[in-house]
DNA sequence: ACCTGAACACCGTTCAAGT
DNA sequence: ACCTGAACACCGTTCAAGT
């Protein structure tokens, strides 16, 4: 990774490619965020005019679908589920999906933006085939995934929202110390809950507390099968 | 529209406020969606010029949030849980919370983009206090309430998104029925349990299918306590 | 204190013109 | 077939000038 630097003005007179497009709108994205995607800063990465990428792509919407498709495709095959039980398969894919979205926050939004599109339709298939491996009756199967399906992209949008409004200064316990320290402040009546369990927000790692989610809920599903 | 021109234009002498602007573009959002929501069309709306608005708001994100937390807010006070078992009275929030994505689909976008802000703390307390009557322990009611949560919005994010590529002149079955007959022709081997649950997304109501996932929750909340 | 609206610095997208 | 880049039609936001 450190050399290619050097090589990269040689890229110029590659030609345009979907692919190298997605590959280049994958790179912006990470490094800028979803505001760095910018036609004009695609075709100076790609030393072109903005115009030569509709060429090969309808538009920005497609684009982001296609950078989000190429990522979760690539995290779904990663996630080896081979001699692991059911419960065990699900978590490895269901974190999948969460280090995913750590390490590319864009797509935590872009995944809540296409209902019944490919990239969601891919972890839906890989949760549900662990939901028949867990026995859950056919009739059952659907309410089953797709619960698990939502409440990845639940946590999935509240982590890319973190990401981009997260101060790039502060580390993950400064800023869950900071959340945690507002909730213990809010109002007594109005908030008492939140109050109340302020402190454990504290000492929560976000991964595990994730997981436990996902424990809960296949602690339903298997509760009534 | 062609008489409310007349009385449109008596509005015009009433002072700008934050709740007048608030107001404004919730009607702008309702009628247009989230792309409607623009400084010169609520400044046309409110008979002024687009920097007026700025010296009630900060800006479109702010304004923005205002608007999420007005309609949050009045949906979580008119939920009544008197009276209700506590899992009737988390069904009744979640619901509520489905029923105002579906009134407001924008909101849904919103929430998922506003991390530890007031409208999703509202939901958060109103859940979590249930979790509370339900008997959870309190160690585990944070990761009660978080995984609800979550749900609730992995599933306003879909139906956001749904509504806004939803054509206008396809009823609700049509549109289920056109997904249903897409997923029923997915490559078998690459898709086989999308293929094999086709059939059950044709006849499932949305809200129903939602509640469902609540009580799968539900179920594995109280499984372990 | 509050409002006005022109102006600035951007966007995504189109399209005539080139090779 | 593919690329170029100027131009179009928008944005959010700012700010000098008004009342």
């Amino acid at each position: 990774m450190a050399e290619s630097g050097a090589r990269r003005s040689e890229r110029r007179r590659e030609p345009l490619s979907r692919e190298r497009i997605v590959e280049a709108a994958i790179e912006l994205l990470d490094a800028e965020g979803e505001g760095g995607l910018t036609f004009r800063a695609l075709a100076r990465r790609l030393s072109t005019g903005p115009g030569a990428i509709y060429w090969h792509v309808t538009g920005r919407d497609e684009l982001l679908g296609a950078a989000t498709d190429a990522v979760v495709t690539d995290t779904m095959t990663a996630v080896v589920t081979a001699g692991a039980t059911p419960q065990e398969a699900v978590r490895a894919l269901a974190l999948g999906v969460f280090d995913a979205i750590d390490a590319h926050p864009w797509i935590g939004t872009q995944l809540a933006r296409a209902p019944a599109q490919t990239p969601l339709l891919r972890v839906f298939e890989h949760l549900g085939r662990q939901v028949e491996a867990l026995g859950v009756p056919h009739a059952a199967q659907f309410t089953a995934a797709s619960t698990l399906l939502n409440y990845v992209l639940g946590v999935g949008g509240q982590n890319a929202a973190n990401a981009r409004d997260h101060q790039p200064g502060t580390t993950r316990e400064e800023f869950l110390a900071g959340v945690s320290a507002a909730w213990a402040n809010l109002d007594s009546e109005e908030y008492a809950f939140t109050r109340n369990v302020a402190e454990q927000l504290r000492d929560h790692d976000d991964r595990e507390e994730f997981v436990a989610g996902i424990d809960l809920i296949l602690a339903g599903i298997t509760a009534r099968s």
